[in-house]
DNA sequence: AAATCTCATTTTTTT
DNA sequence: AATGAGATTT
């Protein structure tokens, strides 16, 4: 056996190495280890002599999923070989490529995401006269703004199609007026996913759910492909996904699967929390492990987030334990503001980074939503701190990002008209809805005649082109504009054959994309250098997935919608995110932000599902490892409007009454008079880290400690393996704590608070510390700034070039 | 069809 | 606060 089972505790052990017939069943608490069972069941199985290409795993994100694999190859070394891990998602779309036809799909089908989803709809309801014409009944009777029905609408067959609805069922279902009429949407939304050779995410599951259930050659051919099949998250897993796990397991199939009712925090994704305590009764006999030791956090955290979720009435009694001892007090602090709150966690962020070496890395600040980010985005800007954002509105959902994705999408599945609408007129061809309406109808009318879809549109161009088609008001320049398109389409036609790279180039510079960007910019007064250096990223984007996968434009495509970016642990970057973006991650320190009644609970229009709430706040507990801090504001800002705030009743409900002991409150309200900007702790000041018990006593960690481990990392980053420009930027940080300050550098404190700022080229503050981008020289990080007359003079660190001394007006921050 | 202006809305969480 | 959809004008 090439992997050692000494690592594993005795539950852990049985677990991984139980070889009965029945189904295998683990109930792993947070930090239990139960990715290390996972990997290590899988590569017990191998050495059992499993063929890997009939394992298939499956986690929750695709994250995980790499993690897993990294994990598992390490221990089984090259025999990992046709080893299948993915999400339910990606096996899904995998799946439907290969049977693409039993689905009446192309397999070069597109995924539609949330923003195409809604306009195929709100075209849909269009065409139907729901909206847009006079005689909109839904608008007139109750007075709401078409995007409204729309949002509604859509949001209701999502969810129909979450719980795997079909239109049948949802047409024989509809009581109501309005959800005949939404079944009738969801119907026309269905033929026309198809017209498009596109399925959405529900689709991604349901297609591959009625393949495997009406055809039986290819639910034996899969039953029969995998022998073992394990889940990892599967509390989170909804009833589609069970259906379709129950439909992958053949009678000879055993099922592993991992999770934990405590920490379900996807209800309202159709997930159910009593379904993995129910999950004999539905797959059948089961040996169920036990997972209870913790060796991720403190006592004081595991106390307190122990008496939290002992709150739910519905879970299973369990109580993780640890052997640690110690561990500092769970910190409950008030502020009177959120924009203090943020402050104030950032300049601790500062602080602990710097006086007990926390890599920036392994600091996260977590909130319940996505808006509540930008406050600490600036915070982290104005410090210099380097930061990411996970989740949220992000690259992806960029203008011309999409703009550009549209474009190749269309070379691989000409028949998605979604996109088709998205760059018909990008750059202006002088073609409106109306005319849009007619090209797409004329289109479908060639398809429908028998055309192959690249026929059909080529075939349609063309004829606009030699006046072959009655468009009404069709002027000259739409026929410029289809010559244009057809020209590129041309050009393009060997996609298949090239680097996706150069598809994208030759479509940036046959539509003078560049001269349509800035005129786009100008007129929303956007930075046109920023969309471009995203264009660049996309590029570069490109060219890392052509390493992995050579001339694959619908992989990449695939990737690009599946995918989202998620943390990369290796940029060192304090990670802020949402509490749901976190599951699965672990971090040294953890900021919980906002915990305050109506937000932490969240309580929208009067509802609020205390019960996941509450297990979504523990999993956000439990993510940290050696110190906890909660906030909350006493006011904050929400669109712009003041809301007062009151502490969120987790905060009692985490301390056993006549018991405080865990916690360590710190009042930073608006009644309290300001004293420190730090709480007191105990090694807050260099001195005090002297004290070797003290440290010794929080930073143990299973024989190394956390500050040994920090000191190593940093010294490999003095090696230049890491990002050197986080690197310079943390030792210049360092260096100023000589001047006897607290945690802001002079010149950064300057920028935050003065007037006298120096100004980037792209109109941004620019301190000791921040990093900056030059045309000539390229990335670096300001290591000194001094007045030279009207302007800044920084002194920069360049990746390449060394130090230079730059007018600060002419750097960029990125 | 394109440009400009006004006003209303906003996601809670993700594949 | 910021963004986008609708109405209005050119």
């Amino acid at each position: 056996m090439p992997f050692s089972l000494d690592t594993l505790n005795p539950p852990q052990r049985d677990a991984v190495t139980y070889s009965g017939d029945a189904h295998c069943l683990i109930l792993a608490g947070a930090g239990s280890g139960k990715t290390r069972v996972l990997t290590h069941r899988i590569a017990w199985l191998i050495g059992q002599g499993v063929e890997p290409s009939a394992i298939l795993a499956i986690t929750f994100t695709n994250k995980a999923a790499a993690e897993m694999r990294e994990r598992a190859l390490a221990l089984v070394q090259e025999h990992a070989e046709g080893l299948k891990l993915s999400t339910f998602h990606a096996f899904g779309a995998r799946f439907l490529r290969h049977f693409a036809t039993y689905a009446q799909l192309e397999p070069s089908f597109t995924i539609y995401g949330e923003s195409e989803q809604k306009s195929l709809i709100k075209k849909v309801m269009t065409e139907m006269g729901l909206i847009g014409g006079e005689s909109s009944e839904l608008l007139e009777s109750e007075s709401k703004k078409s995007s409204t029905v729309v949002n509604e609408y859509m949001y209701t067959i999502m969810g129909w199609k979450e719980a795997g609805m079909s239109v049948e069922t949802a047409h024989s279902e509809a009581k109501s007026r309005e959800s005949q009429s939404i079944a009738n949407v969801y119907e026309m939304y269905e033929k026309q996913l198809l017209a498009n050779n596109a399925v959405d995410f529900a689709g991604l599951l349901l297609w591959p759910l009625h393949i495997l259930k009406y055809y039986e050659n290819v639910r034996a051919r899969i039953q029969a492909k995998y022998r073992h099949i394990l889940v990892d998250e599967f509390q989170d897993t909804n009833s589609v996904q069970l259906d379709l796990l129950g439909l992958l397991c053949g009678p000879s199939t055993q099922l592993t699967v991992v999770g934990d009712d405590d920490q379900s925090i996807y209800t309202w994704r159709g997930a159910d929390p009593t379904a993995i305590l129910e999950f004999s009764k539905r797959f059948g006999a089961c040996e169920v492990f036990k997972l209870e030791q913790n060796y991720r956090s403190t006592q004081p955290i595991l106390t307190c987030a122990g008496n939290l979720i002992a709150c739910n009435e519905k879970r299973a009694e369990k109580r993780l334990w640890t052997s640690q001892e110690g561990g500092e007090k769970v910190h409950v602090v008030s502020y009177a503001s959120d924009w203090d709150e943020a402050a104030d966690v950032i300049s601790q962020v500062i602080a602990r980074h710097r006086n007990m070496r926390i890599p920036w890395q392994n600091i996260a600040v977590l909130y319940r939503k996505n808006s509540q980010s930008v406050s600490f985005e600036r915070e982290c800007s104005h410090n210099a701190v380097p930061y990411q954002v996970l989740g949220g509105t992000g690259f992806y959902e960029r203008e011309e990002i999409v703009d550009l994705m549209a474009y190749l999408r269309v070379m691989v599945n000409p028949a998605d008209m979604v996109a088709f609408r998205r760059i018909i007129n990008k750059p202006a061809r002088g073609i409106g809805e109306k005319t849009c309406d007619k090209l797409v109808e004329l289109v479908r009318k060639k398809a429908d005649f028998g055309k192959n879809p690249a026929e059909a549109l080529l075939g349609l161009l063309a004829d606009v082109v030699e006046g072959r088609c009655k468009i009404p008001r069709a002027g000259a320049k739409l026929v410029t504009g289809c010559q244009q398109l057809l020209a590129l389409f041309e050009r393009c036609e060997d996609w298949r054959n090239r680097a996706p790279r150069d598809t994208l180039l030759d479509i940036l510079d046959e539509t003078h994309f560049y001269d349509h960007l800035k005129k786009v910019t100008a007129k929303k007064g956007q930075e046109y250098d920023d969309a471009q250096e995203r264009i660049q990223s996309l590029i570069q984007e490109l060219d890392a997935h052509q390493a992995k996968s050579p001339n694959d434009l619908p992989g990449f495509l695939e990737d690009m919608s599946l995918i989202r970016p998620e943390a990369d642990e290796t940029r060192h970057a304090v990670n802020l995110m949402t509490i749901h973006s976190a599951k699965g991650l672990e971090f040294d320190l953890v900021y919980i932000v906002g915990a305050a009644d109506g937000i932490l609970p969240l309580e929208r229009g009067g509802t609020c599902d205390i019960e996941e709430e509450r297990r979504l706040m523990y999993v956000a507990m439990t993510r940290a490892k050696y110190v906890l801090t909660i906030s909350y504001p006493e006011m904050s800002h929400e669109y712009g409007r003041q809301m007062v705030q009151t502490p969120s009743r987790f905060l009692d409900e985490m301390v056993r009454k006549g018991e405080e002991s865990a916690i360590d409150r710190t009042d930073n309200g608006s009644a309290a008079q300001y004293t420190s900007p730090v709480p007191k702790l105990a090694w807050s000041r260099p001195q005090e880290r002297e004290k070797p018990k003290e440290e010794r006593r929080y930073f143990e960690d299973g024989g190394e400690s956390l500050l040994s481990r920090a000191k190593k990392r940093s010294q490999a980053q003095n090696d230049f393996e890491a990002d050197p420009v986080y690197e310079e930027a943390s030792i210049d940080i360092r260096s100023d704590r000589d001047e006897g300050n607290a945690f802001v550098s002079p010149e950064v404190a300057n920028i935050a608070g003065e007037s006298t700022v120096a100004i980037s080229k792209n109109g941004r503050p620019i301190g000791v510390g921040t990093r900056v981008q030059h045309k000539v020289h390229g990335r670096g990080v300001v290591v000194q700034i001094e007045k030279s007359g009207n302007d800044y003079k920084a002194m920069v660190a360049f990746r390449k070039a060394g130090i230079r001394t730059i007018i600060a007006r002419f750097l960029e921050v990125f």
